[in-house]
DNA sequence: GAGCGTTGTTCCGCCATAGACACAACGGGG
DNA sequence: CCCCGTTGTGTCTATGGCGGAACAACGCTC
C-alpha cells in the first residue's frame, strides 16, 4: 500500500494539473512505500493498518470486516509475519465473545517503529529542498567537493561521477545573524553561504526562507518562527546560511542537465 | 521492486541473524520503495531499472532480454508511463539494425529525479539515529516541546499524543567546543545539550560521534573527519551538541514504551 | 448442556498480472 | 529485391494472490 505521502492520498503530496503530465514537470510528486525488513518477509503498510485494526476492534474478524478485507488471507499473513518478527497478537478462541486477538508489546512496538520510520520517510519528500548542479573538484572518501554557482561545498557522493546535483534540504539549513556571525572554525565545519533573504513565508509556527546565495536558484531554509523572530528576517536581510556536509547528498546528473 | 536497501539485497542494510527473529529486536532492518507519482500511475523502481536497460542496450528489445522481462508486458507498461510522464523514449522501427530506442531528454531527467529520490530516502535508513522517549509538555502548532531524560526540546510533532518518541538523525548535529560555544541567541535557535564525548568511531571520511548527554542513551552524532580534528574529540571531552527543531521529528509511542 | 462468536485451517474459484507467442509494419543494408 | 532486427499490437495461457465458503475447536455465558 503507498503511504508516501502521509495519511490518505497520494496525491496530496503536489498540487498536480490534472490535464498536462506532458509539459508540467511539476507535476510529478515523489512518494515512497515504509517497509521493515526481516528474514525474508517485510512488514508493510498494509501489515500496519492491520495491526492498527485489531488493536482498535479487538479481534482479527472485527478487523477484516472494517478493513473489507478476507479472515484467511489476514490470518495466513499474520502467520507468515510472526514467523519473522515474532509473536505480535495473542489471540484466544472460545470464552467471553467468543474470544479475540490483542497485540502483544512486541507488535505495538513494531508499529510504533514503522511510524516512526515512515515520518523520518515523510520528511524527505515533504520538506522542501533545493538541489545546485555542480562538478566535483576534489574527493576524499565519500565526501566530495562540489564547484556549484554559489561556490564550493562539500557533499556525501557516490563515486565516479563528475557532474552532480547537490540537494540540501530546507530544514538542515541553519540561519545566522550576518554581522555577529562566529568564526568558522570552533564548530564543526560546515557549508557557509553569505546570501540575502529573498522571501519569508509564514506557516503555522514555522517559516520557510529563501535566500539568495549566488546560485540561479535560491536556498530554501526551514526554521522556526521563533528563530525568525530572533533574527528578524525580512527581504533584503543579510544572513549567513550554514549546513553540515553529512547531511547535504550529492547524485550524479547528467553533464548537460 | 525493493529498493530500500540500496543497489541489491535488501537484506544488505543491517546484520540479520538468519536463527532467530523472535528474540532479537534489532533483526528487522527499515527499508522503503522509492516512487514517484504522476496523474494515476507510479513510476517505481522496475521502471527506473527498464530505463536504465534501455539508455544501455539502445533498444527495448535488448534491454528487457538482459532484464528477463518479457517485451510486450514492458512496451505496454512505457505506453502507460508516457501517458502521465511524458515521453520518456524515442524509438526508431526500422534503419540500421533494425532500429532503436534512446531516453529522451525527460526520460533521463526522470531517471536522476528517481535516484535523487532514492538517495534522499536512503539518508533515512542508513544515518545512525538517536530516539528520546519522552512527555510533550506544550505545544505551539506543528511543534512540541518535549521533555526527556536529557531535558527539553523542541520537535516536529503530530498532535494528540501525551507520549512521544523523539528521532534525532546523527547528520543532523552538530558540534561545537565546549568552551567557545557561541551564545544560543545570535543563530536561529536550535536544541542544545551540553555532553561528553563516550566513542569515537571513525569510517573512511566520516566520524560517528557518541555523546552522553544524560539519557540512558547517547546522542549520536555524524560529522566528518575534518571537524572531527578541528573539535579533537576524544572520550571524556566535553562538547556542546545541538540541532535544529525542524529537523527533528517526534512521534507517538505507547506511554509504557 | 446448548448457544454463540471467535480462532484456526482447508479448499475452491476468480481475477489481475505477466510471460509467451504470433504477426504486421518499417527501413536501411547487402 | 530480399533479409534482418526492431517496433507496435493483439491474443493466449499460466501463475500467484486474494476472497469466499466451509468446518472443526474452543471456552465463556446463559
Amino acid at each position: 500500500m503507498d503511504d508516501g505521502s502521509g495519511p490518505g492520498d497520494p496525491a496530496a503530496a503536489g498540487s498536480r494539473s490534472r490535464d498536462a503530465g506532458m509539459t508540467d514537470s511539476s507535476s510529478v510528486a515523489p512518494a515512497f512505500d515504509t517497509k521493515l525488513y526481516a528474514d525474508g518477509i517485510t512488514f508493510e503498510g498494509e501489515d500496519a493498518t492491520l495491526l492498527r485494526a485489531i488493536d482498535d476492534a479487538g479481534s482479527l474478524n472485527a478487523a477484516v470486516e472494517t478493513l473489507g478485507r478476507s479472515y484467511s488471507r489476514a490470518h495466513k499473513r499474520l502467520s507468515r509475519l510472526e514467523e519473522a518478527f515474532g509473536s505480535l497478537v495473542v489471540s484466544q478462541r472460545g470464552g467471553t465473545g467468543g474470544g479475540g486477538s490483542a497485540l502483544t508489546d512486541r507488535g505495538r512496538a513494531l508499529l510504533t517503529r514503522f511510524e516512526r520510520l515512515r515520518s523520518g520517510l515523510s520528511g524527505v519528500t515533504e520538506v522542501a529542498e533545493t538541489v545546485l548542479p555542480g562538478e566535483v573538484i576534489a574527493r576524499t572518501g565519500e565526501i566530495a567537493t562540489v564547484e556549484t554557482a554559489a561556490g564550493r561545498l562539500r557533499a556525501l557522493a557516490p563515486p565516479d561521477a563528475p557532474a552532480m546535483f547537490v540537494t540540501i534540504r530546507a530544514d538542515t539549513v541553519t540561519l545566522q545573524d550576518a554581522d555577529a556571525a562566529p568564526p568558522a572554525a570552533e564548530t564543526s565545519a560546515r557549508n557557509r553561504f553569505h546570501g540575502t533573504v529573498r522571501g519569508v513565508e509564514h506557516g503555522e509556527s514555522v517559516v520557510t526562507v529563501t535566500v539568495d546565495i549566488g546560485a540561479d536558484r535560491p536556498l530554501v531554509a526551514l526554521i522556526t518562527d521563533r528563530s525568525s523572530d530572533m533574527l528578524d528576517l525580512e527581504p533584503g536581510a543579510a544572513v549567513v546560511t550554514s549546513f553540515k556536509t553529512t547531511a547535504t547528498r550529492a547524485t550524479p546528473r547528467n553533464p548537460r542537465e
